[in-house]
DNA sequence: CTAAAAACATACTAGTTAGTATGTTTTTGT
DNA sequence: ACAAAAACATACTAACTAGTATGTTTTTAG
């Protein structure tokens, strides 16, 4: 059980990657198996349906890069209002496998997904939820040590913050360059020191 | 000429319905021939295809409707500050169209075909830029009256905000609450208020 | 070593898709 | 009123879709 594991691993990589490029509905299993090399029969060995296959990429491949690219950085930083600037910064500007023209996966999948499908909706909102939680949890910390205003609302910030975050991968998209980035990051540098 | 005209209206309204609902990929043109009773044949008298059916609901309902209700806001009010909050707030509360469990129809669109078909890029960026222009000029008048700080920079500023109304529409998915709207508008109402 | 289970392979199906071919009806200008 | 063009209707096609039926090969445990 070991070949196995790494067949299943190989269609949930190189089918995220797909989706990641073209979107979950317009990737075909077809699709799927030409990348991968692997026979219908092994697909459906592996998984009940496309759906199924849909829910262990996000279950077995964005939350764990979540846990360590996007909840990590916020939970060891001293100082949570350079945490979070940082943490943006390296996702829009120096992350190598986001794209500008793709956007951000997971909200990509969200907006594709959520309200059709219960089970893809309840992923989604598991792994966003701990995002907002942690950025909510160090600005808390923040606060306490009187690095954050006291009368700033962490988890008001967190969704702010975030909704920020996908509404520029989004825009980006429209004209396909980075450069739309920095404009952003500016403002949110700004935003960030008025919490303090 | 004006039956004729009335059944493209109505396949272009009906289609849009379904598209912002469903998604474009997802939407078939038998989907669109069945909600409007409209025949094959009469879809393709008045579109080559379904893509040019898509810019067609850009540019003819999408476009005029940005004027309306996005644009002409932010053109009469006094204060720019205010009348920025006070149309997110309507799009975001008291819109009717709009729902919470389905977006922002021009969101949707750039996240599913942008980067992949050219004319919808353009004619997405096109009024995306649009009501950017638009709002970064009430805020430089906002600045010339005295009514924001100086310091500000317009246009970093209009495209802040469009990203984190963007963000919020699909994050609003997730939980398909309007709530989360209303913790969003009260850290934009913050927000907006650092700018003074 | 061997039998059973796990892992994979191939061929097929029924439904759906965008788009076309070829008509008929309706509208329009004169 | 009438021909021409505009507007619409019907039947079809070829490609693609997710998923299944039925195999064969490989791995694993005893």
């Amino acid at each position: 059980m070991k070949k196995a594991a790494g067949t299943r691993l190989n269609i949930l990589q190189k089918a995220f990657e797909l989706i990641y490029e073209k979107g979950y509905q317009t990737t075909s299993i077809d699709d799927i198996l030409a990348t991968t090399q692997v026979t219908k029969g092994a697909f459906y060995y592996h998984f009940r349906n496309k759906d199924e296959m849909g829910i262990a990429i996000i279950n077995e491949l964005l939350k764990p890069t979540l846990a360590s690219s996007f909840i990590a950085p916020l939970q060891n930083d001293k100082n949570p209002i350079e945490a979070i600037y940082k943490l943006i910064h390296y996702l829009l500007i120096e992350d190598e496998f986001l794209q500008v023209q793709h956007g951000c996966p997971v909200a990509n999948f969200t907006q594709e997904m959520a309200s059709w499908n219960k089970d893809f909706n309840d992923a989604l909102n598991d792994i966003t939820q701990q995002w907002i939680k942690t950025m909510a949890a160090a600005i808390v910390k923040g606060k306490e040590k009187g690095q954050i205003r006291d009368d700033i609302n962490a988890k008001q910030v967190a969704m702010f913050v975030t909704s920020g975050y996908w509404g520029i991968r989004n825009f980006a998209k429209l004209e396909n360059n980075k450069k739309v980035y920095l404009s952003y990051l500016k403002e949110l540098k700004r935003y960030l020191n008025t919490l303090k």
